[in-house]
DNA sequence: TGTGCTTTGTATCACACTGTATAAATAATC
DNA sequence: GATTATTTATACAGTGTGATACAAAGCACA
């Protein structure tokens, strides 16, 4: 009874709130930090400051998923990063292909925060004949073709599209039909994907976009 | 009287939602298609189905800022998207310093993207002796100290931090003190700033860690 | 063991955002 | 020119999200 180990709770019962979901790595992200500062304790009015948002926010939150806390002492630092990470899939690795070989994905199969994360990048996909049949960063290019047949056999759940605007829409297409059901676009469209897929947009130029509204 | 070309009818009178600001670049986005596409008018059914959302609340977010659309007919292509470019402050070119000259620096001052979007990179900054003094992609880089000045020469609103994490906080802080009011950044950190500082994170590792919640 | 202090978990409230419905305005057709 | 189609702008309602407030629970220390 004073051990609130099942994370579970209430967590399949009802729709979590996307925006929660997304709030949830920032959590693990300060955990971690606090964590390998040797803090075995974090109260939610610590880790508030740290995000810059209320801490009736967060116990809130965490409160979707089951009883973490501890009254009058706070959240055991180890205990909840591992229940978050847990609740988020994070306990284990994941296999990602990326398509587009081009600069943009050469610089994404290169970039180092993916592998420690558990992101491991076991594929790639190009359209270009040029391109097909190269190894760049350890991975042999292959034809889109090739794609539903990879997903299964490596076992692949994410999908990373770093192709030109023009084909990203029939890329994703594709990941769909090879089962993929994440992806990560770098391509800046605001593409079409059916129920039960889930994107996420890469797109710094947007993010300019939007802020400029600021600066005039 | 017909003619609803007072672009700041409501918009500085009270606040606009954050979320509205942020949804105006992808109808500038779709905008910008139809109209290379020939067409001349385009209704709130066609954006919101492009943009996978409701037509009223396209209707909604167009009319915090005035009334641009005729009834019966729909929204004139180029004068729509003049008057939110208008709007963004996407009528004139940012320029923008890059601090951080690693791997993910050069990147971002090779990355195409940028300008043709109104987005002009004048200047790099780094801290390390190795690379401040070379120069990359037709950028002198200078010191990190010189940041304040440059700031002020080349007039630049727009701050882009690629440096490893453990020193993004301070080179936040440093732009922060530089007058920089607007800061892309790419370290994986959820950085403080003051109020009236406008922060936009890109942040891959981030958007998969909250999709993979939906592949369990 | 008891008292005071801290912090959680949640009930309640307030507000912001989204979707529905409709009147007004325009265009098209006969 | 009258009638019908269409589509905007907006009033209204409902939903969802965030903040406030507080009771319950644990800790510390005498």
């Amino acid at each position: 009874m004073t051990t609130p180990n099942n994370s579970d709770n209430l967590s399949s019962e009802f729709p979590v709130p996307e925006v929660v979901i997304q709030r949830l790595p920032l959590y693990v992200r300060v955990l971690t930090q606090y964590s390998s500062a040797g803090e075995e304790v974090i109260s939610s009015e610590q880790l508030g400051s740290r995000l810059q948002m209320t801490p009736a926010q967060i116990r809130k939150d965490l409160s979707y998923f089951g009883r973490f806390g501890k009254q009058g002492r706070g959240y055991d630092v180890a205990m909840l990063e591992r229940q978050l990470r847990e609740i988020l899939g994070l306990d284990r690795t994941w296999n990602a292909a990326v398509v587009g070989m081009g600069r943009l994905g050469r610089a994404v199969v290169s970039y180092p925060g993916f592998a420690p994360s558990g992101f491991n990048i076991s594929a790639a996909f190009d359209t270009s004949h040029d391109i097909v049949g190269k190894t760049i960063s350890g991975l042999h290019v292959q034809s889109i073709s090739q794609l539903t047949e990879s997903v299964k056999e490596l076992d692949i759940k994410i999908g990373i599209v770093t192709v030109p605007i023009d084909h990203a829409q029939e890329v994703i297409d594709a990941m769909v039909l090879a089962g993929i059901k994440s992806i990560l676009n770098y391509a800046p469209l605001s593409p079409q994907v059916p129920e039960g897929v889930t994107m996420r947009g890469i797109d710094p130029v947007l993010s300019l976009q939007s802020m400029t509204y600021y600066l005039r």
